[in-house]
DNA sequence: CAAAAACTTGACTATTTTAGTCGGGTATAT
DNA sequence: ATATACCCGACTAAAATAGTCAAGTTTTTG
């Protein structure tokens, strides 16, 4: 049950665009320092956070990235997508026809996960990129 | 975001002898065929439902395995942590010393992991695997 | 214009995880 | 006795993951 490092590092570099954006661009060579990613692993995650329309890019010299939508907007769910992390915990319900285990008819604990995908996706659907800043230093 | 297929199987497996015990014990081979799952995988899984106090065994002719609670006490929760599922989507936080990213301080993101990890976790204590057998018809 | 900063893109690879099998047991009811 | 069914460690093929590399293109600035 986890998440792929290339979402969380999605949602991180994000996050610190979200933190340190004042209208300018944000080169990935700064999320990279500050957040200790590797600058050739973030510049495969833009690439689909680009192409998902999550930011929009500024090339040459004091280029960088920019947030297409504000934080306030931007769910964690669109992010995730983004980066091709679907919520589907199990194998069984691609096609309707063939559901679970092969077998033609719903496995007895079908309903269960689709219960379980709908929970954890309700979650990161409500979930917005602000969220996760408000409470960085609150909370014990 | 997957569930591994030993957890999925368990799942499956118990709330199969939840439906087709009667006191008795049920022989993975029965539940292997009627739940098309493989025999010498069920045996590898059921070999850590023991271990973890979720079934007991039978040996010998009519032997098979007996649930320990009852459906409506045995928490899915307890079935996951004894496949070794932890709920634990994100690496960063193991100890509390040197916990996100190599970093000794929190990362940007930590309390948004942790909150998933609560959110998901309730879920998973809060099903008893009697909620599964419930709405296997119900529903639309 | 030249050079540097920064984005663009596809391909490649080592490591790890996963899913599942195999073989050779042991216990027990009939 | 023997068949049924649990017991258990070791093994392996395939897939996923994490991350690197190489070779660009674009744009700003001096």
């Amino acid at each position: 049950m986890k998440l792929n490092t290339k979402s969380r590092y999605a949602v991180m570099a994000l996050a610190d665009m979200a933190v340190f954006s004042r209208d300018n661009a944000v080169s990935l060579r700064d999320i990279s320092l500050r957040q200790g990613i590797s600058l050739l692993y973030l510049e495969q995650i833009f690439l689909k956070l680009k192409k998902n329309n999550i930011v929009k890019s500024v090339r040459g010299i004091n280029g960088g990235y920019i947030l297409i939508k504000t934080p306030k907007e931007l769910k964690i769910l669109d992010i995730l997508l983004a980066l091709d992390q679907k919520v589907k915990t199990v194998g069984c319900k691609k096609d309707s026809k063939k559901s679970c285990n092969g077998k033609s008819t719903k496995c007895i604990t079908h309903n269960f996960w689709d219960e379980l995908d709908f929970h954890i996706n309700s979650f990161f659907e409500n979930k917005k990129l602000s969220d996760l800043l408000k409470n960085k230093e609150a909370r014990h």
